[in-house]
DNA sequence: TAGATTGTTAATCGATTAACAATC
DNA sequence: TAGATTGTTAATCGATTAACAATC
């Protein structure tokens, strides 16, 4: 919504194939899980299959996988697995990723054993928590360590990622901590707006804010 | 992203003060979290201000805010209690809202212990699970209940939202059950694309596609 | 009155989509 | 060749934002 979209400055490291629009970005994972799916039963599909199966517009659909290499072939469609690749590729998923996640509460423990981190390459290496009463569980044999030594734990284990799921109050604390202690990226589950430096790129995931949105088109009747 | 926005035909209810734009829609529960936060401190705001503790354009803020009725006032900006009021009636939360979770996993039972739901007005009623060791345990005291229920339970407790916390492959049958018991909105938690009759709002939270998109924002190095 | 800040306009920008030529 | 489907153009639509007159 108000993300700085990393570019610091002029020339910097941007990814693959030049900066995709962020709506563009935000479909690919769609493409990519509906592949997956595809996967086993053909080996070939077109625009209108995979608009088909993802919501999206067909034209939308090509547009945003012209970005890609040419991965269409004119009258065939595109090859299943070579789009799913070339989708992973785009996405930097050619890499695993670790990530820490900040808040042991019920929301922080069933990120931890959310098993579709672990499928789409994203490695929970380090849990944290202020309560003394928490700190040594392990989750997913992960140990609960405190929020004390994040900077430690989080260089120590090489996280790239930091998940904050604390309470509101804790969440620019720990997000400063994050980035000092060398995190790119944040996902955000407090209901705050965070104030990082450019480069960092952050996104809020709002759950109490998603149904208020429903709220909305229920019409207020 | 492809969401039917509701307005089933020609003539529908449309919430108070007619149609505004979905982008404003999902910033209006923004605003209202900043004003709840700035209530004690202050009793007027600017957009200024607002825009400095969301992340929102200034301009923006004024927009958006524009669509209420008249709110601010010129050279002093707005009331932090009326506009708090006018936001809350916008969104349709003077009333409050009781929500059926299906997918009593690590994931469903967080999610019905949210603390932020009951905060803003909903009230979970129903817990569903298809695994006979979960059928009768307690989460915040709320029972868990046979998915095979799930139209009697959600019927008898009167819930008006269904979340889906289950996995991809339950998650449309689940989603046609809701609908058939009358929920007239899901939050869908399920990595899967949902089919539902004109009118139904479905608004889809993915775990994975959050941290994908991040990834790529981290540049693939 | 002077200062502040809204509400609104108009320009800009980005995203969506229908249509169709290119081409397999 | 005929049929299918991409890649791309151009039109449209919606969202953002700077600027400023209105006005408290």
């Amino acid at each position: 919504m108000h993300l700085d979209f990393g570019v610091t400055g002029g020339a910097s490291l941007t990814p693959m194939k030049g900066n995709l629009p962020p709506a563009t970005v935000a479909r690919l994972p769609l493409y990519l899980r509906a592949l997956i799916d595809l996967a086993a039963g053909q080996s070939t599909c077109s625009s209108e299959e995979l608009a088909e199966c993802t919501g999206v517009n067909p034209a939308q659909v090509r547009k945003d996988l012209s970005y890609l290499e040419a991965a269409g072939v004119r009258g065939v469609g595109y090859r299943v697995a070579t789009l799913r690749d070339q989708l992973r590729a785009a996405l930097g998923l050619t890499r695993s990723y670790r990530v820490a996640i900040a808040g042991a509460g019920n929301l922080g423990r069933a990120l931890t054993m959310y098993p579709g981190f672990m499928d789409s390459g994203f490695e929970i290496v380090a849990l944290f928590d202020v309560d003394p009463e928490r700190i040594g569980d392990e989750i997913n044999s992960i140990p609960v360590s405190p929020l004390g030594a994040l900077e430690d734990v989080v260089r120590d284990r090489g996280a790239a990622i930091g998940i904050i799921a604390t309470p509101a109050e804790a969440a620019q604390e720990v997000a400063d901590r994050f980035v000092a202690a060398g995190v790119q990226s944040i996902l955000n589950f407090a209901p705050a707006i965070l104030k990082v430096k450019e480069g960092v790129v952050v996104r809020r995931v709002d759950l109490s804010t998603e149904l208020q949105i429903l709220a909305y088109y229920q019409g207020a009747n």
